[in-house]
DNA sequence: GTCTATAAATTGATAGAC
DNA sequence: GTCTATCAATTTATAGAC
C-alpha cells in the first residue's frame, strides 16, 4: 500500500506546518492583536507564502480559534483534575502563575486578546465569556470546598473571593508584561491568598524551592487560630 | 478690528470640532483599539471627511496622544490633592472605580489600549508605563503615610500592596466590561482593602450615602487600634 | 476649515498552474 | 501542498481647489 505510507507521510508533514503555522500566529497575534495581525506576516514568518497558509487554515478566524485552542492544550495539563482537593486547586492557581511567568507569548496573548474579544462583535468574544466563567468557576467551587472544610475564615465569601483572585492575575499580568522587573505575579498572589486565607501553606505542590529556602518557616505556623473575629 | 473678533470666533469653533474629534476618538479607539481604529471611522462619526479630520491633528499618533491626554484632564480631577491624608487619597482610589462603572467608554480604553501597548513598539507604550510608574507609586505614597501613623497593620508591604490594588483594579475591568452585570468593581476593591487594611473605615469620602454627612470626624477615629498586633 | 482626488501601501481571500 | 497573480477593500497621508 504505498498509497497509505505517502498518504501517513503526508499528514505527518501536514500536521507538523499546522503546528509551525499555530507557533508563528501565537507570536504575531499576541504582539500585534488579532485585528492587527496579519496573516501574511504568519506566513512570513514559517516561510510559505499567505495563500500556502489559507490553505491550512481556511480564513484567518479560523486560524484564530486553533490558535486559541493551542493555548487551552497547553494550559490544561497545568489545572488540577475536577477531584482533586480545594486546597490543592488553589495552589495549582498559583503554580500556573509561575508557569505564565516563564511563557511571556502566552501572557501576552491572553492579556491582548482579551481585552480586545471586549466588544461583543470580536470572534474571540464568546470565547473569552465561556473562559472567564470556566476559571471564575472553577476557583469558587475550590474556594467552597475549603470553605466547607473549616479551611478558610467563616466571613469568606467564595465567589467574590474567586473573582478577585482572578482580576488579580490578570491585572499583574499587565504590569508585568510592561515591565517585568518590577513585578513578581506568582509572589503577590501568594501574599494576597495569604490575606484572604490566613494561615494556609500554599507552598505546597510544584513550588519552585524544595529546600529550606528563603520563605520562613513562618509561613507554615498555625496563625490559622486567629481568623478574624472582630 | 473686525479680523480680531472673525479671529476669536474661528478660534472658538476649532476649539469645539477638536473636542468633537477626541470624544470620537475616545469611542473608536476604546471598542478597535488604536491600530485597528481608523481615522475615517472616527471622521464619519463627526460628520466631516478624513482630510477635514487631518487638518486638525497631522497624524493618528497626534491624535491618540491627545486623546490620552483629554482621558488624564478627565481623571486628574478625581484624584485628592498631594497633601491629602494617606487615608483619604485611598478613598480616592475607591471613589474612582465607582466613577468608572459610570463611563464604560473610558474603562475600555484603558483596557485595551494598556494591553495593545503592552508590547515597547507601541505609541502609547511609554504612556502608559510612565502612567503605571505614578498610579502605583501615588497608591504606595498613600499607604507608606497611612502605614506611619499606624493606620495599617504592621507587617503590611506598601510597595506590594500597592502594586496589587493596582492590579486588581485592572483585572477587575476586564470582567466587567466582559460581563457588566457580574461584577461590582468598587464593591470588590472595598472588600480588598478590607482585607489589606482591617478595621479601616472606606466608605468616608464621596460614598454613596450622602446624608450621614460627608466628613464626620469618625472617619479619622482610631479605630486603628485593632490592627492585629500578633 | 473643509472638500475631492489621489497616491502608495497593506489587507483577506480566490483562481489556477504546477 | 505550495506557488504566482490578482482582486477588491481599506488604510494613512498629501496636494490642491474652494
Amino acid at each position: 500500500m504505498t498509497e497509505g505510507t505517502r498518504r501517513r507521510g503526508t499528514y505527518a508533514k501536514t500536521a507538523a506546518r499546522r503546528r509551525e503555522i499555530l507557533e508563528a500566529g501565537l507570536e504575531v497575534f499576541s504582539t500585534m492583536g488579532f485585528r492587527s495581525g496579519s496573516i501574511r506576516d504568519i506566513a512570513d514568518r514559517v516561510g510559505i507564502s499567505q495563500a500556502g497558509l489559507l490553505h491550512h487554515f481556511a480564513t484567518k478566524n479560523d486560524l484564530l480559534a486553533a490558535v486559541l485552542d493551542l493555548r487551552d492544550d497547553i494550559a490544561r495539563d497545568l489545572f488540577s483534575p475536577e477531584d482533586e482537593t480545594g486546597l490543592n486547586r488553589v495552589r495549582g492557581l498559583v503554580r500556573m502563575v509561575e508557569y505564565n511567568a516563564s511563557v511571556p507569548g502566552l501572557v501576552e496573548l491572553y492579556c491582548v486578546l482579551s481585552a480586545e474579544a471586549t466588544t461583543p462583535e470580536h470572534p474571540a468574544h464568546d470565547y473569552f465569556v465561556d473562559r472567564y466563567r470556566w476559571v471564575v468557576g472553577y476557583t469558587r467551587a475550590a474556594l467552597e470546598a475549603m470553605k466547607a472544610g473549616g479551611q478558610t475564615p467563616a466571613d469568606l465569601d467564595p465567589a467574590s473571593a474567586a473573582r478577585t483572585i482572578v482580576a488579580l492575575m490578570d491585572g499583574l499580568q499587565v504590569q508585568w508584561l510592561l515591565d517585568r522587573g518590577s513585578v513578581d505575579m506568582a509572589d503577590e498572589l501568594r501574599r494576597y491568598l495569604g490575606c484572604i486565607l490566613p494561615g494556609t501553606d500554599l507552598a505546597g505542590v510544584g513550588a519552585e524551592e524544595p529546600e529550606a529556602g528563603e520563605s520562613r518557616a513562618g509561613t507554615e505556623e498555625p496563625e490559622a487560630g486567629e481568623h478574624r473575629s472582630a
